[in-house]
DNA sequence: TCACGGAATATTTTT
DNA sequence: TATTCCGTGA
């Protein structure tokens, strides 16, 4: 490459000082730009600031920005480090390939579609659609197998999606995971091979299909691996210790030509296992690219003296893990503290209050989190901090895109753009009265048979259901098919309408009406359909505002509630964890696997770790488990035994 | 064939 | 505590 002569002149003249800006371990990093390298990088250790910095300084060299690849966690992770970059350097910048794995591998494979006899106008199915598919399978193969009772359709997708992202046989998951679904091993396998057939035959691509057929054209074409090799001469991937054996693979592939690969990690803070993330791909990227330089960030600058001696003393609990010693400049006041409340609404109460403390001292809202182990452990909070009139932000959990009724606009908008969705077919002609599955299916069929897109309901002789409904619908299809409309007005036909449906299938109807509005406005910002289908799958907006959804963040300042899942890569001033009680995190299904508690006090050390200046843990004490059968009362076992000397406990109290 | 109501059941985290 | 499942009656 050209690039590599300028760099190797030692005089040439940057006009970034990355040695002022940066620590020697992050400028090694930054100026490693040939070669493979894997970046151990510490919780605050400056990651982000080393990527973008690596960026910056690779379009500085002479770089074209479309070569260089950033494969994060979330595209907000993406977008946010390529802002950054280019207001470091300049705007070229934004013109680096950005996202996460799936939407890498959206691109590609509608790029390189035909290349696995695939239609590059391929829907994407997200866990909820997944699910609605494999449920229809289930029914007829349940019935051809004569078995009375049968796991779940989640239950069956989630099988489905480990043994696929840990690439393991089906019944090997059923065995290790799911040990009474034996009995089941041989319809599971059936429903499988019809899911997949299905898939196909619909232009269907699940998420975990997205990495899957990537893979596949990486591995069988090497005409186009190497197309797509050479286009991307660097690749940079944020989280790795989140990245699963498919994904490492993928990786393996996509850099083979010229190895410039640098994975940026933190085994420590490795959180989804579930979703098949291995951390010892991390451990192995030496091993698989022989020659690896290996740098580890070990300066902390992000949280003051107390709270790093507080989570260097929970991770080494961890039984494996690279090891490092975080160290900080940064001196502190204040220990950590472990609050015990008398049950949940005292929990609530002491936040509330110690959050209104910290305003009077000055401490921005937005610079306070609160965060917890699952995303119905804040409701009794949220009730508390609206009582207050405390503005708040909910990130994680729950997500819109999966509520019915989102799901049932995005629905309409899903035929349009692909006629043989049948999923949504069946979802949207359900919503009418009188028609129920086998209606939908000859529905369903006999709009296929017109073969002419979705206004071949139009021309359906709908005599064959007696659902006077229908023709509602076929107004609408008529209306958006008659002149070119913009995307949000074709949204705006389908809410106008769905908006009786809404009313007679919901009490809270009006709440849910909030949320419809929103989507179109999420419209506004997309010119074509599928751009709009695909972002509202790979990216669905997850943050709210009082149970609506919340377009824009920007404005008033708020207080953070987050999952520590979505509360990763972010820090602020104080952070609340709530819920540290053992049972609720360590999470109950996690009491009894030995792995998954490894896993828990990762994520409980993620949580820890986002703190600059304060760091409160609070439990209810004494609650009861019904599952469990047993009364909660102890604090977390990640925090239980930390000396006072470390960790100060209080008890919570109205005075406080 | 659809709609509805009572019973069973699994229950987190997310691309 | 919802959600999903399944049987019953229209």
């Amino acid at each position: 490459m050209q690039p590599i002569s300028s760099l190797s002149d030692g005089r040439r003249r940057f006009r970034i000082p990355y040695e002022a800006e940066l620590n020697t371990s992050q400028l090694e990093a930054v100026t490693t730009t040939e070669g493979p390298l894997l970046v151990i990088a510490g919780a605050g250790s400056g990651k982000t600031r080393t990527l973008t910095y690596r960026v910056a300084r690779l379009v500085e060299m002479g770089v074209s920005p479309a070569q260089i690849l950033l494969l994060t966690f979330t595209r907000k992770a993406a977008q946010q480090m390529l802002q950054r970059a280019s207001s470091l350097l300049d705007s070229r910048c934004e013109k680096v390939a950005g996202g996460t794995f799936h939407s890498f591998a959206n691109t590609m494979l509608r790029r390189y579609a035909s290349q696995l006899e695939l239609d590059p106008g391929f829907s994407i199915l997200d866990r909820v659609d997944a699910e609605a598919l494999i449920n229809l399978l289930r029914k007829e193969i349940a019935a051809r197998v004569g078995q009375r009772s049968f796991p779940r359709k989640g239950t069956i997708a989630a099988i489905f999606s480990r043994s696929i992202n840990k690439i393991i046989p089906l019944e090997d998951v059923v065995y290790d995971d799911y040990p009474h679904l034996i009995d089941s091993v041989e319809a599971l396998n059936d429903i499988f091979l019809a899911y997949r057939k299905h898939k196909r035959q619909h232009n269907f691509l699940d998420f975990d299909d997205l990495l899957v057929f990537l893979r596949q054209l990486l591995t069988t074409r090497p005409d186009v691996r190497q197309r797509i090799s050479s286009a991307y001469q660097y690749v940079m991937v944020d989280e790795y210790q989140d990245t699963n054996k498919i994904q490492a693979d993928i990786l393996y592939r996509l850099v083979g030509e010229h190895r410039n690969i640098m994975v940026v990690g933190d085994d420590s803070q490795s959180i989804y296992a579930f979703r098949g993330a291995n951390f010892k791909n991390i451990m192995q990227f030496p091993q698989a690219f022989p020659g690896t330089r290996i740098i580890t960030l070990e300066e902390n600058y992000r949280s003051v003296q107390p709270i790093l001696d507080l989570t260097n003393v929970m991770i080494e609990q961890a039984r494996e893990k690279y090891s490092k010693k975080l160290f900080t400049r940064r001196p502190g006041l204040a220990k950590p503290v472990l609050v015990e409340a008398s049950d949940e609404n005292s929990q609530s109460l002491f936040v509330v209050d110690r959050i209104k403390q910290l305003q009077r001292q000055g401490v921005a809202l937005d610079q306070i989190a609160v965060l917890f182990r699952a995303s119905f452990h804040s409701f009794d909070l949220e009730i508390e901090l609206n009582r207050e009139e405390i503005p708040f932000i909910k990130v994680g959990g729950f997500k819109f895109v999966e509520s019915a009724h989102i799901k049932d606009v995005l629905a309409h908008l899903r035929v349009i753009a692909n006629c043989e969705d049948r999923i949504s077919w069946y979802r949207i002609l359900l919503l009418i009265e009188k028609i129920g599955p086998s209606s939908a299916q000859k529905i369903y069929e006999a709009v296929r048979r017109q073969a002419c897109g979705y206004t071949g309901l139009l021309t359906v002789d709908t005599k064959i259901v007696r659902a006077p409904g229908i023709k509602r619908l076929q107004e609408l299809f008529a209306g958006i098919d008659a002149q070119p409309l913009s995307l949000a007005a074709t949204g705006q036909a389908v809410v106008k309408y769905y908006l009786p449906i809404l009313k007679d299938t919901y009490d809270d109807h009006p709440k849910r009406a909030k949320d419809l509005e929103q989507l179109v406005a999420i419209m506004e910002r997309y010119r074509d359909l599928d751009h709009f289908l695909t972002d509202m799958a790979l990216e669905p907006p997850n943050t709210s505002i009082g149970d609506t959804l919340a377009v824009d963040a920007a404005g008033q300042q708020r207080l953070v509630l987050s999952t520590v899942h979505s509360a990763k890569g972010l820090e602020w001033h104080s952070v609340f964890i709530i819920w540290a009680l053992d049972g609720r995190f360590p999470s109950p299904h996690a009491l009894y696997k030995e792995a998954e508690i490894e896993e828990e006090l990762r994520l409980m050390y993620v949580a820890a770790t986002r703190a600059r200046e304060n760091l409160t843990f609070i439990y209810p004490d004494g609650v009861y488990d019904r599952s469990l059968g047993v009364l909660l009362n102890r604090p977390s076992r990640f925090i239980d035994m930390i000396p006072e000397s470390i960790l100060q406990k209080q008890t919570a109290g109205y005075w406080e």
